[in-house]
Order: structure tokens, then C-alpha cells, then sequence
DNA sequence: GCGATCTAGGTCAGGATCTGTCCTCAACTC
DNA sequence: GAGTTGAGGACAGATCCTGACCTAGATCGC
């Protein structure tokens, strides 16, 4: 049996796992003698992992970072860290990663271990959403999607549309686009014959049927471009149009770009535009910015914040 | 040089990239016939790897699910991802697994090449922070800390106390505790030559001074006790006391446990109590919850809330 | 049902690799 | 300066790895 291969994987496993390591130790641990440690090391750095190596008493082997990635070898509690992790930088929509987080997701659920999966659906369930925050989407589907459409896969599920009718979709899935705090399932609808896109937020129990096909070619450069087409003409339910009493240059780094925009008006006032399909999340967003500020538009936040202001009003007496 | 060993982690690189792969395609890749194809499919399932594999037209070797993690290897952009997800997940505090996610993060900064490191940095820079969620912790600081406490080196540091004294520190690293929306750090002092907690989002600029130490033992069965002990004296600025008019059973599943507690009054009505040093973080905290309620105490929240109600009450002129 | 296509795996021979032992150097700490 | 630790050359014997060749079994499409 490869003796040496495993050996090697372990040997980096240990070395990720406390920095410095004596050789000795380490031929111990292995059950080889320390010549052999030696010229795995050599092997490792042959192969590209920068081991650090230092002499006397108090010296020992050390992994130091270098210009590849090396195989990562995670513990159990490890591993689940980084799954709920990825989870929620998928649906951060702050940082401009959640695409990459969710195939990196697909990687690592495709090998997770079963007892592992439990674990990390029980934390899933737990974790704390604010009330307030709108429909949001399931990672479970994000993963189940995404994995769909690497391995050019067919998908069913059952999709309720902007009014409000359910209906059942066979898909062939092309990829997954993040867009603001949405997920768009860009697909080949069997039952259409036709391009769509899909809000991941509105489809239930997603699941591959197994059927393999072979992927189409888009009539658009790339799937972000053929999102951002297709939402053109669907705008926000609600759009606001507010004026904030701050400088323009004090505010423009608390707000992220998808969340609006801010444009000076004088030097002590400026214009926020956003826009949102639910006026509670709408709200927040313009309350938390700490500011005073003069809704314009629409009438329904005008009157949602009224609402609000007299429920802390009462609250308050 | 190990040939095999870097083959197999070739193999199990593209068997975590893509689900099926036929064993000519791979023998045609890795430039070796298919014969040594199939040895290491062997080699990989004695390893303790279920490579799964389909016979006739259209089959392949797949890497299933097993009951151990195999090492994730990694391309550049999903390190980054599971870089910035950790740090999120570290700061969540609403999931239990932050101290896990810091030790992940250390891991993988550990082997994380510089051009990595740079963009991970970038990334978190750009991450929005809510304007009301208190003072928050660097995860530059904590993954510093946390090495620092795996490793046996001291620690050198800024530190303001509770009542805005500065001073400069040097301390043996314990352990790092989570608790709350909170990062604790348990120390031995060598100035004071005595076990202290810091509280981490007060102290600054962080550094090992690669120094090392011999691990003392604690006065007490594990950090998070200790920790648990020493802040027990020091509770937060403002209690609020708040009646909620809902039925307990309906809120009690959108409260995270470290938020507060729900006691229930009667069967439409119930008592909220949680605390915080920050009366926005407060105000905010049940705002959010988006029921009617009744402050009792204190009394700085509820002049907070008066000041938010009337902000929004003339925003909404 | 049949043929094509794929994986599974036995066998064999030649060559490459790996290991432990022994040895000499170099670097570092106390 | 003494003791400890890593670096690495040389060597012999054991082990392993590979490609070639072959047969068997599974699966799919026609």
C-alpha cells in the first residue's frame, strides 16, 4: 500500500495543525526513522509546500506559507466551522464572493461526511436570521443548484411566480448568479423550450433528477449579463427616494453600493436612492444609517414609518 | 521524486472539481496509462477515500462522501472565500461554532500564500459593518491571538481598561473564549504577574513577540469558566426590561439564547430581558423584533427610543 | 439480444524508488 | 565549547510501481 503517500498527507496534517514540530518527535509519531523524516520533507518541498527548518535545540520543521495552496486537512469540528461559514458569506451579499463561496461549497459537501452534514444542518436551523431581513434563500438549494450545474445535471422543482401562481419546472441548469442580496438560477426550461431565470428565493425542494445533458450555448456573452437583462425590465416593488441631513462624504462608506446610492445635494445634505421589495427591510436600512433624514417617496414608507415611530413612541411612554 | 504522492493529490484535485470523470480522461491527464489509473483508485479507497466508480458507456470514477474528511484542496478563489466566510462565522456569535472558526482560520492563514492574504484583507476591509452593532472585533486581531496561544508565544499589546486607562501589556497567552457578541482573551500577565482576561475588541495592535513560554495551569477546570467568573462582576451598561405583547412561544424561536431571555406573563404578553453597553445595539434589538412592546427600564433607553421615534416621525412628514 | 464501451483486477518483468544504517557537516543554544 | 538538531551523501536490500496483456463483469443504445 502507498505507505509513503499517506505518510506525507499526515505529515502535512500535523504541520498544519501546530506550527513547529521536532524531527524526532515526528519519526516517532510515524514510525520512521529520522533520515526518512528528512527526505520527506525534501519530498514536500519538491512538490511545492515551503517547510522551514531550523537548527540546535528548539529547532524543527515548520510550514510556512508559500505560493500554492496546499491540501488543507481539516479536523470534524473544523470542517463544520467552514461549511456554516461559507454558508453565510453566501448569502453576505456584502463582499462580492458569494459565487465562489458556494462552489467552494459544492466541494466540500460533495466529500462531508454523513454524521458531519447532520451536524451542520442542526447549526444551519439555528442560525439567527433578522425578522426583518426579506425572503431569503436556503443554502441547502444553493448547494443542490449549484452542484446541478457543474455536473450538467437536470433539476426539478416546483416555482411560484412574481404573481403568485405555482407551477412545476424541469430545468437544465447553466449557473447560479448573485445579484444584490438575490440568487438567480439561470436554466434551459424543458417545459418552455426557452431560456429563463429563476429567483432562488421563490423555488421549492429543488432536486437533480439524474438526467445528464449537454449544456447549451447562452444567447448572451455569460450568464451575469444575461440576468442583469432579464431583471431590467422587473424592478423593486418599492423604490425610495430619500433625503439624508449629513455630508455626502460622511455617509458614502457606511453604505455599500448595492444598497443604493448616495448623491451630494449641498454640503450638509444629500439625495439616497434604494429600493426594495419589502418595506420593513426598506425601513431599517434608512433608520440604521443613524441619521436624521426626509422620506420622499414612496407614500407606503412614509406610512410604515409612521407605524414604526408611534409603536416606539408607546412603547416609550 | 515522489511521483505517486503528487499524483494522487492531482487525483483527489480533480475528483473534488468535478463529480465524474472517465478513466481514460483522467489516464490521458495525468500521463500514465489506465491501468495505473485503476491502482490509484485502489490506492485511494485503502486510504480510506470512497471513490466510487460506474461500469459500461458513460462511466467513471466519482469521490463519494466517506467517513473522514479527505484533504480539501483548494483553488485560489475558494481559499479566499472560506477565508472571509470564517472570518464572518467568527464574528457571528449566534451559531456556537466561533472558537472553531477562529482555529480553521488559523490553519489555513498559516499556509495562505501573500497574494491570498492581500485580497482576503481587501475583502474584509470592504465588508459592511452595521453603523449600530457596537464595537467589533478585528479577525486580523483574533487569528494573531489565537496562533499566538496554539504556538506558546507571548504576546505584547495596547490595552484599554474598563475605565479608559491605556497600557501596554505582555502576556502568555491562554486560550481565546467566545462569549456573547464578545472575544475574550485569558492571559498571564507578566507585569502583573497574575491570570487576566482582556476583553479583545479593547485592546489593539497585537503582535508576537516570538518569545516562548512554558504553558502554566489555570485556577480553575477551563478557560471559558474562568472567563465566565471573571466577567460574572462586571455585567453590561443597561438591562432592559420589556414586555413584549406576544405570545411567548411565538417570539421565543427569534431570540437567540445570548440576546436575552423571554419569561412568558400571560397568554398574549411576555417579559424581554437582555443587555447591552450600547443603547442603539438595544433600541435596535427590539425594534427588530416587530411586535408592539412596553419599556420598563432603563430609563436611558427609553429617552433612546423617544429620539428615534421622533426622527422618524419627522422623516415621514 | 447484441455489440460497444467502460471498469475490475490478475499476472509478469524490468526498472525505479524507498528505507535504515552509517557517516560527516553545519547551525544554533546554553 | 559542549550538546543538540537538521542536511545530506553513500550503500545495499527490500519494496513498489508501471505498462503490457489478458479475461471478466456491468451497463447502455440499437
Amino acid at each position: 500500500m502507498s505507505e509513503t503517500s499517506s505518510r506525507l498527507l499526515e505529515l502535512l496534517s500535523l504541520l498544519q495543525g501546530r506550527r513547529d514540530w521536532p524531527g524526532n518527535e515526528l519519526a516517532a509519531r510515524l514510525d520512521v526513522s529520522g533520515r526518512t523524516i528528512r527526505r520527506d520533507m525534501d519530498r514536500l518541498r519538491r512538490l511545492g509546500y515551503p517547510v522551514e527548518s531550523l537548527s540546535g535545540p528548539a529547532g524543527g520543521y515548520r510550514l510556512r506559507a508559500g505560493s500554492a495552496m496546499p491540501p488543507l486537512l481539516l479536523d470534524d469540528e473544523e470542517a463544520i466551522a467552514i461549511a456554516v461559514g461559507l454558508r453565510t458569506a453566501a448569502r453576505a451579499s456584502v463582499t462580492g464572493i458569494e459565487e465562489t463561496a458556494v462552489r467552494a461549497l459544492v466541494k466540500l459537501e460533495q466529500v462531508l461526511p454523513a454524521h458531519l452534514r447532520r451536524r451542520v444542518a442542526a447549526l444551519g436551523a439555528a442560525t439567527y436570521t433578522l425578522p426583518v431581513a426579506g425572503p431569503t434563500v436556503d443554502p441547502q438549494h444553493l448547494t443542490v443548484i449549484a452542484a446541478a450545474c457543474r455536473d450538467s445535471e437536470c433539476l426539478r422543482f416546483g416555482y411560484r411566480s412574481r404573481d403568485g401562481t405555482d407551477s412545476r419546472r424541469e430545468v437544465e441548469p447553466h449557473s447560479l448568479v448573485n445579484h444584490g442580496r438575490r440568487w438567480y438560477l439561470v436554466a434551459w426550461d424543458r417545459g418552455r423550450d426557452d431560456w429563463r431565470t429563476f429567483r432562488v428565493d421563490r423555488l421549492a425542494t429543488p432536486a437533480s433528477t439524474g438526467a445528464r445533458f449537454v449544456a447549451r450555448s447562452l444567447p448572451e456573452k455569460d450568464a451575469a449579463a444575461y440576468v442583469k437583462r432579464s431583471i431590467a425590465g422587473a424592478p423593486n416593488r418599492f423604490e425610495a427616494r430619500v433625503t439624508l441631513h449629513v455630508a455626502a462624504e460622511e455617509i458614502t462608506s457606511r453604505v455599500p453600493a448595492h444598497w443604493g446610492t448616495i448623491e451630494p445635494l449641498d454640503a450638509h445634505t444629500c439625495e439616497y436612492r434604494t429600493g426594495d421589495d419589502d418595506l420593513r427591510w426598506l425601513a431599517l436600512r434608512v433608520a440604521m444609517l443613524g441619521v436624521d433624514f426626509d422620506v420622499h417617496e414612496p407614500p407606503e414608507l412614509v406610512e410604515h414609518l409612521r407605524t414604526l415611530a408611534s409603536r416606539l413612541r408607546r412603547a416609550a411612554r
